[in-house]
DNA sequence: CGGATATAGTTCGAACCGAAAACTAATTAC
DNA sequence: GTAATTAGTTTTCGGTTCGAACTATATCCG
């Protein structure tokens, strides 16, 4: 139950239930398609009437198409009814310190076109760079439709008008970012935090049941990052800051982090926490010889996961630290929201074998509820930031409508 | 933006629309009265034969009343609407280990009535004294109508039926208490984990602006509950259990909790830690004579309160502890949600003057965001679980109405 | 006193919507 | 070819908001 905010509320008009029952109806076609209308009443408690009218509304919206009879034992044949996929395009960007991929995707957020580039040094070259990029798609498929674009960051916007982001990793100084794509594009531009993205693209795109309504990601890379999804929907806080359970101080004293403070969950869970650990366990007195120590330092944590992965005793000890202390970060998690899911986003799934077990076990013994938490790596889903951000704007069409 | 539960929606009907807009102007009326029914199209935006027929519906319903006429400069005066208080009576219980409170109110959350007993000793016999309080506020207002129900848990229900409840501190098997009061008063009730009761009560009583969308509750006593609001409408997690960083970690070791684990927030922070505090302090090699040591032991907190009101060096020097660790944990909530305001609710905030200061610059260090969190202890509410309780029954009316 | 002006509130028809029922279309079984 | 069955459309009706016209009430000012 949610309290009517009445700053800011819309009333409702006859076109209000309209509204609402196309997108229920554009929901139960998105889950169950191929469906017939007969089965739309079905699904729907509407009547044959009103499915009718609503359907043909959005065939001549071109948000649904008409496709082969089904077959029956006796009486008329249904036609079904389809997501018009092509409908609209929508362009996801990932933005990274290092590398900004980009992907065309239609409505069901299957990619139709991939790109990436290594993450340009300015701003303006940034959306140079990229709005080049999205005139090569947009020329390609001439006919479609483009939707919008969504940009997932390494860090925050703020909330209203998405004119300054914070991103502490990033060089530039992010002001306008959203208002100067669109005005490069043409297209709509919404701005969200790379760890809210891939929460939206489990929630949307990861195959759950309808049972789950609340979900957490965890971004694990350089920091941790946290995106919350309650009670069905994305949690911001009050100017979009809502999330940074990475900065959470898992010890009193402790490394300094990047946030100025000590002993935040992710210096102690971060891939370059892994890699100060591997450090430390080469240079530990099990293993004397100087000539290994020299190559104590890795130049990142793929190349980590590699030697774990061939069984090196320091990476997996490495490894097995930093699962550790996700899994006391995640407990944290599992205690306070009791979701239904953990989802795990990261290199460091691909060791999950390895990685899992150690986090379920902390999880368990420091979590307080009886929750039936699942905690599961990423999906297979390639580039969840990508694909989370496609959901970001689909949800403007398949979301409940904000009434009141 | 919410994603439409495929498994639990209700279509709309014309019906919806008028729902949607009474519901819009009785929270006008609400949060304004009195008010007139121009001064309810021009805040509204609906059109005045609207607002005349929606007010008129509300008028027969009993939901609001005419008062005077009010004055203008020129043209006819206006009738003005008030909410009809006394349309319905709420009965909110807060069952604690020890104490249950009573109280009767009405629709604006005033407290008509109160009562109070020492909670029972089984579930029975507090079925029993309780629903024989209830039934003489019944008798002492035969005219009003009674809506329901709320009870306040030291404890967690589960989410559909809330047949079980985990309360680790009662003493009862609370199998069924729903069911067997709704039997014994033929009333409905429903039940609501304590922290979530005092959040509601600050959401919906706690004079708030209309920007506060994330609110957190953090009750102190012998534990530590944290209740939480967030995008406007409170969070229960899977199964009603969200909302335990009472029993989130702050180390890795620690003392042991009556959850089991070790470290927990609520160990460092709770009433019951600063008794220890205390305690330890006296034994300290400061005090050095034995005779104090035999004081150390203090009955119960509300003792300590009034000796750091008194000035002992030992009751304050608890209590700094006890704060600081405080904000040890409510700089999680903030690094987390972000929250337009977190409130503190328990005896700890009667030293506001002492705590909060110090509570503040633990969190200002420890929290990550830029954040512009207020943190605040709770309002002039007495009895902030029984007025939460009864907000959580108004909510069924007040709420924006669910919605696909 | 009476007309102009201003504000509050009501009445009535148009348009939109879903519900319900009647109707058309298509297909199979016998 | 007729009955049965299922899909889908058309029609009528009641509920709702909107917008315009209308009534009610009050003040100002000549």
């Amino acid at each position: 139950m949610r309290k009517i905010d009445l700053n800011n509320f819309r009333v409702a008009t006859s076109e209000t239930v309209r509204d609402i029952n196309c997108r229920i109806v554009l929901n139960l076609v998105r889950k169950h398609q191929p469906i017939s209308r007969a089965d739309l009443t079905r699904h729907s408690g509407l009547q044959r009437s009103t499915v009718s009218a609503i359907t043909e509304q959005l065939l001549g919206n071109r948000w649904l198409r008409e496709g082969a009879l089904g077959q029956l034992p006796r009486g008329r044949k249904p036609t079904f009814l389809h997501l018009n996929e092509d409908r609209a395009g929508i362009v996801g960007i990932s933005l990274r310190p290092t590398i900004t991929h980009l992907a065309l995707a239609n409505l069901e957020g299957r990619f139709l076109a991939e790109d990436s580039l290594p993450t340009p040094a300015t701003p303006e070259e940034f959306v140079k760079q990229v709005s080049q990029r999205i005139r090569s798609f947009t020329k390609e498929r001439p006919h479609m439709a483009y939707e919008g674009i969504g940009v997932s960051l390494p860090g925050r916007a703020d909330l209203p008008g998405q004119r300054f982001v914070f991103a502490p990793n990033l060089a530039w100084k992010l002001e306008d970012l959203k208002a100067r794509l669109e005005r490069a594009t043409n297209l709509p531009v919404d701005l969200e935090n790379a760890a809210n993205a891939c929460a939206l693209s489990e929630f949307w795109f990861g195959g759950h049941t309808e049972q789950v309504r609340n979900l957490v990601a965890v971004t694990v890379s350089e920091g941790i990052g946290v995106g919350l999804i309650l009670n069905g929907q994305l949690v911001r806080g009050a100017a979009g800051l809502a999330g940074e359970f990475g900065h959470v101080a898992l010890t009193e004293e402790g490394p300094i982090c990047s946030c100025g403070n000590q002993g935040c969950w992710e210096v102690y869970a971060s891939n370059s926490a892994a890699l100060r650990y591997y450090a430390e366990a080469k240079a530990s007195p099990r293993n004397k010889s100087a000539h290994h120590k020299k190559q104590a330092e890795l130049a990142n944590f793929e190349h980590l996961l590699q030697l774990a992965g061939q069984g090196d005793a320091s990476a997996l000890e490495a490894l097995d630290r930093m699962a550790n202390f996700l899994g006391q970060g995640l407990a944290m998690l599992v205690s306070g929201f009791a979701p239904e899911v953990i989802v795990v986003v990261g290199e460091v799934t691909r060791m999950w074998d390895r990685v899992g077990p150690v986090v379920s076990a902390v999880v368990k013994q420091r979590s307080f509820t009886h929750a039936t938490t699942r905690i599961m790596p990423c999906g297979l889903a390639p580039q969840p930031r990508l694909r989370g951000i496609i959901a970001m704007v689909l949800q403007k069409h398949f979301g409940a409508p904000t009434i009141a």
